[in-house]
RNA sequence: GUCCCCGUAGCUCAGCCUGGAUAGAGCACUGGCCUCCGGAGCCAGGAGCACAGGUUCAAAUCCUGUCGGGGACACCA
């Protein structure tokens, strides 16, 4: 429920004389479009029944154009209306925004990364990796709508152990041999395999390079049949050529390193310490998390940072924002999502996942299955610290009444519409548009910027297929009840008019989540 | 053992941050709706806040505890 005045955009303010006290859009349109529950509030202080208080601060307010009227409901609401005149007035803005309309200045041009999907080239994506993925494009669509530069980013850890496990284990799949203990053996590695044999390559290393070229070729494949594109590959290695030490120095004029057992460890301040340097001198992977994040706030200067987490590094988040705060950068500016797990179902049993062994559903199989836009979809109807079931077979078996395709629809039923009624010219009576389907449509349709501010403020992407959904059912109703092009010339070019401006809240909402707008299906 | 996420309708999930007025969708099930812009749709129906305390005029929402599911607590990545 909002509660500041400030954040009703698109909205006109309530009436001065309540701008003071707490204003909330109601939540239930047949309580009228602004409640104030302050009476309720000071009953107590003032001792006196809410319901008096209510009607006399009701009474004691003028309504200025545009509000059709203040009522009292027990036990000490009062509820504004807004004029109906009012909400078919802003049709026509709402057209001439264009692309515009829903966008708002939040971020005022500040700039923030988002870093997702960043896994490692050494098999194909999986499933599971598709709903960080979703949700860390999304976050920053949100936020480009809302006036943030943003910088996608994808991190590889190209340095260490998986890397030469996975050369070890194309050598292994080359010669026959299994796989080394750990190693990896999904069937794609014939496929490089095949590839390293036709250049004659048999070089641990080189063929781990030759692998995760190969590997990262079909990453960037997959997520383009998702429309994502990063917009800067970071190499771990990079962090090594300076930025390491002079961060282990900064670190020890802080009094924050210890040695001892062989290893380097950062100093907590809890009971546990926490290694940063190994005895064998390799970094942990927090130390390098450290090294990645003072180059991003510091060397790049993002003012903020998103990274997009499965749920199993969830440990890793209290102590980066430690180390951060010790070096000087409010952790605040760090915001890690965290993506629960996505379990699979196929045939009624779990199906385990796990890259390594290359079994579980991989992404390639999903995108040919389901499509892109029922797959970002789906994952988009789940707030992200849901873990969450994906029933493959349901999938398949309901891609037809997938509820992406009850939004695309709506969608290109308005468009159809549109299309019909392209020749009309007569001037639009918009105080005609009076039924009830006409007016909730609007009212549905003017929440939409606040949909997308509330959703870039919570880095809650999810917020947006909720609202398009309900936006899209308030479209099936108003094409059920209300026909458009018919002989009456003013109010058939009334609700083209309001067809418009639902076309394209529904457009642009769809956009936002990656998700296409057909004008056919 | 400690920490994090979750527990809402038969199933999959919103709502919780910022407490309000009969708790919302989709799927499934039942019954209606095509002389009319696309039936991938519309209308109607039943059923639910894990449990126990507490705070409050008011609790799905805030606090504490219990139970249940998942995850994290490495010189792994």
């Amino acid at each position: 429920m909002r509660r500041s005045v400030v954040s009703l955009s698109g909205w006109p303010d309530p009436p001065p004389a309540i701008s003071a006290v707490i204003v909330e859009r109601a939540q239930n349109p047949s309580h009228g479009d602004y409640s104030v529950t302050l009476p309720l509030k000071l009953a107590k202080t003032l001792r006196r029944p809410p319901l008096k208080i209510a009607t006399e601060l009701a009474g004691a307010i003028a309504l200025p154009a545009g509000f059709a009227r203040i009522e009292v409901a027990p036990p000490g609401f009062i509820n504004i209306r807004l004029e109906a005149s009012w909400l078919q007035a802003q049709l026509d803005s709402v057209v001439s925004a264009g692309d515009a309309w829903g966008r708002n200045d939040l971020g005022r041009g500040r700039s923030v990364q988002v870093e997702f999907v960043s896994a490692n080239p050494t098999g194909p994506l999986l499933f599971s990796h598709a709903r960080g993925a979703v949700v860390g494009d999304v976050a920053a669509r949100i936020l480009e709508a809302s006036g943030y530069a943003v910088q996608r980013e994808y991190y590889i850890n190209d340095k260490g152990k998986q890397m030469r496990l996975f050369g070890d284990s194309i050598k292994a799949r080359i010669l026959g041999e299994p796989a080394p203990e750990g190693g990896y053996s999904g069937d794609y590695l014939s496929d490089i395999a095949e590839l390293a044999r036709s250049r004659g390559e048999m070089d641990a290393e080189r063929l781990s390079s030759l692998g995760a070229e190969w590997v990262q070729e079909r990453i960037w494949e997959d997520l383009g049949r998702l429309g994502i594109r990063h917009d800067r590959v970071f190499l771990e290695t990079s962090l090594y050529t300076g930025l390491d030490r002079e961060t282990m120095v900064r670190l020890r004029a802080l009094d924050r390193i210890v040695e001892k057992d062989g290893a380097i460890w950062f100093r907590t301040g809890s009971e546990k310490d926490e290694v940063l340097i190994r005895r064998d001198g390799y970094p942990t992977y927090f130390a390098s998390d450290i090294f990645y994040h003072l180059e991003k706030f510091e060397g790049r200067g993002f003012e903020r940072v998103i990274d997009v987490w499965g749920a199993d590094h969830q440990g890793q988040v209290g102590r980066l924002k430690d180390a951060l705060a010790t070096l000087g950068i409010d952790p605040a500016r760090l915001i890690v999502l965290m993506i629960q797990l996505v379990s699979v179902k196929r045939g009624g049993e779990a199906v385990r996942m796990s890259k390594r062994a290359g079994v579980g559903v991989s992404l390639k199989e999903m995108l040919d299955e389901v499509g892109p836009d029922a797959l970002r979809y789906f994952f988009l109807l789940r707030s992200a610290d849901a873990q969450m079931e994906f029933d493959v077979d349901l999938a398949k078996r309901q891609s037809s009444d997938n509820p992406v395709y009850y939004a695309q629809y709506a969608h290109a039923r308005l468009a159809n519409v549109l299309a019909l009624g392209a020749a009309a010219t007569a001037a639009p009576a918009l105080e005609r548009l009076d039924s009830e389907w006409e007016l909730d449509l609007i009212r549905i349709m003017l929440r939409w910027p606040d949909a997308v501010s509330e959703a870039a403020e919570a880095i809650e992407p999810h917020r947006l297929a909720f609202y398009t959904d309900e936006l899209a059912a308030s479209v099936h109703r108003f094409y059920k009840n209300c026909r458009v092009v018919t002989e009456d010339e003013a109010l058939t070019a009334a609700r083209l008019q309001l067809t418009r401006a639902a076309r394209l809240t529904l457009a642009n909402a769809l956009g936002l989540m990656g998700v296409s707008a057909p004008a056919r299906m």
